[in-house]
DNA sequence: TGTACATCAGTGAACGCGCGTTCACTGATGTAC
DNA sequence: TGTACATCAGTGAACGCGCGTTCACTGATGTAC
């Protein structure tokens, strides 16, 4: 399939062994994810991802760096393609949020629960996510100066909407949900109404609904 | 200390094992909750616990059904310690559960995540999250017969709150909060001000805020 | 109250498993001449 | 272009580990008489 993989003998296997991880992170989730079973994906020996990763950690890392990348990148494209407007473009970037969460869980896992990754590990995460929360604040405070968000401290509120989002998604990737809704409407409904009751909280009284 | 411990031989073994499977949660975490270490700290070989449990399944189950019965407990208490005023009575309940969380992470997590349950193990307890989801609704229903709550489907309503109360536990207890927070402001502020929100988002436009 | 016996809770050795990691190796690659 | 050689990516055997589970056992308990 990918060029690279038949280059040589040893040929991109790096990026082939992170392709392997996710495959595995799809299929058998966050506690299928060792060195031996990615290399056994990838097709070779379980020695030879010592080549490119020191350790489990390092691998485990990439991975989920990988996914925030990811997870950035499609937030970035949401919000572009949403006309000027702060609050329809902070709305748009949440629901590109919960869209990874929900098509990822595994990945989302791995990056968010540090199941898999030592102390160590966790600490080189501290930078994306700090920027990531830098990133809500200052998108609140700016529709709070146009009035489309209502007063009051923006970290508690991004911290608020962060856990409504991460909290749907965890319940809905853990099977936690699924077996609670008895009439017809799907998973999305769902995701849709309790993304605009998050956005409608967070509304200044005079905003529209969006 | 327990008295039933020293009773004989065997005392009462399956006791000592579900304590010793909380200790282990406490203090080295759900991945650490093995039949194994739990026979070690009850102080019996690893297997004894067998005359108990057919399973590490059934062992890890006991101890998740134990965590909703203690959870269950403390939320009727400290809603019954309040005047009888649904919202607030809705309000302590929901704080009380965040408490829990907070006060028992591992325990929480197990609860939760699935992580160490079997699929089976998984299905018996749908019908305790079943009966959790379906009290919530119904005292959202009657804070909006009060108009106290804002109108809308009581089971999005519900889901909302339970989304960003389990989000931020969950967020709290993967240490993926902590470091965030820069102001003097302690963890416990931050929650007062994230459920403060989530009740001033759910209260009906005239309601007075809690 | 005393004795014989059945029960069954807990023992400890053993099983097979998959894991992370190491290490001496080999053989294809790229490079110097 | 052709040859000799150094490099280093990938191999496969081996290590020690902790796990869940089984099994023949032992010895304290409770009970029948």
């Amino acid at each position: 399939m990918t060029t690279a993989k038949e280059k040589y003998h040893h040929g991109d296997l790096r990026s082939a062994l992170l392709e392997a991880a996710l495959a595995v992170l799809n299929e058998i989730g966050p506690q299928g994810l060792t060195i031996r079973e990615v290399a056994r994906r990838a097709g070779v020996s379980h020695a030879a991802p010592y080549r490119h990763f020191t350790d489990k950690d390092e691998l485990v890392l990439a991975v989920v760096e990988q996914g925030f990348e990811l997870m950035q990148e499609t937030m970035q494209a949401e919000k572009a393609a949403v006309p000027d407007d702060p609050l329809n473009q902070f709305a748009a970037s949440g629901l590109a949020y919960v869209n990874f969460a929900l098509e990822h869980p595994a990945h989302y896992r791995v990056m968010f629960s540090g199941d898999l990754l030592s102390s160590t590990g966790q600490v080189s995460l501290q930078h994306t996510s700090r920027a990531a929360l830098q990133e809500m604040v200052s998108n609140i405070t700016e529709c709070q100066h146009l009035g489309v968000v209502r007063e009051g401290d923006p970290v508690t509120q991004a911290l608020t909407i962060l856990s409504t989002i991460h909290g749907f998604v965890s319940l809905v990737n853990d099977n936690r949900i699924e077996h609670l809704i008895v009439n017809p409407s799907s998973l999305e409904s769902i995701r849709d109404a309790v993304l605009t009751m998050i956005f409608e909280g967070l509304g200044s009284r005079e905003a529209a609904k969006y």
